[in-house]
DNA sequence: TTGAAATCGGGACAAATGTCCTCTTTCGAA
DNA sequence: TTCGAAAGAGGACATTTGTCCCGATTTCAA
């Protein structure tokens, strides 16, 4: 797993000395789960940031009335938390799961912590990631209130290409904030064409 | 304007000297404008980090057919600005106005840029700063995609008390993403108890 | 002060969306 | 392999939501 981690590094930033590299992934807990194993129960802490190196997760929260709303798709190579409970050590609103078979890097916040204050290259490259984030939340609030349920399936497919292969259709509309029965008919009429 | 700004500040965080404080007011630009008067324009690159001493703006972005969508209101003791657009002199997608007259300070990325190396409690702040924002970013697009109108609508009155007292109706049904008619059935609806 | 524009509620109607149901196919665990 | 569960399409129907009107009131700028 640390070789993919260590790639994905160097391509993501030139700031990195092999030294902080090697160090930042020995820091690093491995990890393996498989499909539908529960990394996060909403009620816990989120003890870790986590790196895909291998497989999907999801992050979802379960409404007062028991359905399930998806937050966050998590591929490989990329990361996902809950940075509130992370941050704060808070009892978390979500819940995190194997969409299929994965292979995990975790850092503790403890050690996270240490890494940042070593590293400055890594505090500049974590910034960066918390400011992605920040961006694509706000595209996603300005879709979720501009869009009609057609636009937002259709920037899904082409913000997300690949994703609709690999879950099935009801986390999809589930991420889209529509019925499994509006989606469908969406993809109907797109048949016609 | 700068006293409000000191006070905020001193408010939020005890890791500030009073020098420091000084020297971050310092740099700032006063501004005041009128209500409906522009600070953002689409197709401009965000300049400033604003803070609102005074008054109250908001944030919105024109769809391609014209209709307004509002992003975020600002009302007095709050930060504004674009950060994709801020931080890397994009033009930005959005645009900010006055919904009443405003008293502004203004930082240009330079400046800022400079107090936060300068300052480490001010990174420290503005680190904390962008964090709730994505915080509450999140808890928006959850809302959006799980509630339905009515409980979008008591989530807003219960979350933003007054708001709804300084801006047009159309305007918090912007907010939420749904059709002036829709809020003001809510509303009738709820005159029943 | 006065006239134009904006606000907001309401009615009527159409369109979109959700729920509930069935049926078929696929998937997954024993 | 086999059996039960999940997925996904589709029909029927009710509900919700949006659009297009109108009219009364308020707000704002000349």
């Amino acid at each position: 797993m640390l070789p993919i981690f260590e790639k994905y590094i160097k391509a993501q930033s030139t700031s990195f000395t092999d030294e902080e590299i090697r160090r930042i992934g020995a820091a690093a807990i491995q990890r393996k789960v498989r499909k539908k194993e529960l990394l996060l129960n909403a009620g816990e802490v989120c003890r870790y940031k986590m790196f895909i190196t291998k497989g999907f997760l999801r992050t979802y929260r379960i409404g007062s009335d028991g359905s399930e709303h998806l937050m966050q798709f998590s591929p490989e190579l990329t990361w996902t938390t809950d940075g509130e409970s992370y941050a704060n050590r808070n009892p978390s609103d979500y819940n995190i799961d194997a969409l299929e078979d994965s292979q995990l890097l975790l850092w503790s916040k403890d050690s996270f912590d240490a890494l940042l204050t070593l590293i400055p290259a890594l505090k500049a490259f974590s910034d960066q990631l918390i400011s992605n984030n920040l961006h694509s939340s706000r595209n996603r609030i300005y879709k979720a209130i501009s869009s009609t349920p057609e636009e937002k399936y259709e920037d899904f497919i082409r913000t997300y290409p690949g994703i609709l292969l690999r879950v099935p259709l009801r986390m999809v509309a589930s991420y889209l904030g529509m019925s499994v029965k509006t989606l469908s008919r969406i993809r109907q009429a797109q048949l016609q064409h």
